[in-house]
DNA sequence: GCCGTGCCAAATGTGCACATTTTTATAAAG
DNA sequence: CTTTATAAAAATGTGCACATTTGGCACGGC
């Protein structure tokens, strides 16, 4: 059977911002979730047929992560899911790290004893995560802990700022493997809660300085690899099944 | 006679990204020097019609600087250059300070006579501009100043970060109007570079946070005002022949 | 006098038909 | 067999013709 989905018909002018936003979604949770891998070639028509849509609406999408540099947009050459040297990831990683030391010295100015339960019931959740060995959890729940932190701050730009981090670093994962056990840094997490506890700014950002430069220490360069994901449409449909068993 | 210029004939199809940017490089200026006023209405057609491209390139342009957060999109309702909130602006601010924390933990590490001596190259410049009362080079000058600073670092994400934040906070001096005379600026600039100097980095930080509260503290709302300017066809041609001059 | 209603002009959104460029396939020459 | 040149095919870029939606304005009723 043919791979072809339901394509819109000629005529169909309507107005329908809900599938614009939809196909992005798709495309961005697809990066974020690392199904595709880095160097892919995102090309219109093939992706027009699998959501169904027509070209310039792949187009805009595309576009539009081009702009928000989660895809690399190279003239008359369309979209690439960026590649990005061990230079990049180090690079985002020092920022993280440089944005958490500002971010502690602010933090101790304000810490209360409702945001150190919150954080303290949140490594709870990291440390059952590990025990149970359950990888996927752990990953997601230790980007999480540094987001609770510039949360607590209620400053958008700042929470921004590191969820463009997050999300870049997390397409990083499919090339250069950042700290398989990441089961060390729910006691380094732990460490910095502690100091906050004790309104020590120098030790808190000392702990996290330590956290980082040893995550940093443990990408590695597999260089040979960098399988460039072949079947998008088995990529995506699996993308579009999960979002909707939701 | 008739303000319209040069029309592309139909028929013109020749790609031609270097037009793409000087459109978009034309708008972004026009925002980042003020000319521009928060509320202003940006429609397709005049700015087609200003700038003598098709109305999609401008289209392109408009949805790219809306990706980017710098003009405001509404569905079916166009483009419009943002009208921050006293909040917003605060929280930019904050952002920068906190930013900024980070920076100078991170700068008093690796700080050596070089970028000392550069830095007070830089106070110099700020101080001349002062005493002749330029207030747009101080403003300028100003600035540059924190660039200098996470420059000196060499992460491109924090470079880009804070070159975010002054972009966005620039365009908000049409609406609130920040420290009138920065004058003042100068010797808080110059306490950090002591600090840094000394490797004292608690001192470094508190100055650094007293010089942002300071600014902060001079935002004020001038809310009648805000006059959304007028004649899109004047504010551009400005900006087009300051442009051709250099 | 003021608010709701229905038209009309203007602006935005979208598919489509090409032009242009890139990539791939094929063939010929060294 | 490798390399280069050429042509065909595919992918990207762009103007254009509409459809849809919004905003303003006159008209009429309360």
């Amino acid at each position: 059977m043919a791979t072809q989905r339901r394509r819109n018909g000629p005529g169909n002018r309507k107005a329908n911002p809900a599938e614009d936003e939809a196909v992005y979604q798709a495309i961005l949770h697809a990066l974020l979730e690392g199904k595709l891998k880095a160097g892919t070639k995102l090309a219109e028509p093939p992706l027009a047929d699998i959501f169904g849509v027509s070209r310039e609406r792949i187009r805009k999408v595309l576009h539009r992560l081009g702009a928000e540099r989660r895809l690399e947009m190279i003239p008359n050459r369309g979209a690439r899911v960026p590649r990005p040297t061990l230079d990049d990831v180090r690079s985002v990683y020092e920022a993280h790290r440089v944005l958490e030391a500002g971010v502690l010295t602010q933090l101790v100015r304000l810490v209360d004893d409702a945001l150190i339960e919150k954080l303290t019931a949140h490594l709870a959740e990291e440390r059952a995560a590990a025990t149970r060995g359950d990888r996927a959890a752990s990953v997601r729940l230790s980007g999480a802990f540094h987001v609770h932190l510039v949360e607590a701050l209620g400053n958008a730009e700042l929470t921004r700022f590191l969820a463009d981090l997050l999300s870049r670093s997390s397409v990083m994962v499919s090339v250069y493997e950042p700290a398989t056990d990441s089961i060390c840094a729910v006691d380094e997490h732990g460490a910095i809660v502690e100091a906050l506890r004790a309104r020590d700014v120098a030790r808190a950002i000392a702990v996290s300085r330590e956290h980082f430069l040893h995550v940093e220490s443990r990408l590695h360069l597999d260089d040979d690899a960098v399988p460039a994901s072949e079947d998008l449409a088995a990529v995506f449909t699996a993308v579009k099944a999960k979002r909707r068993r939701r």
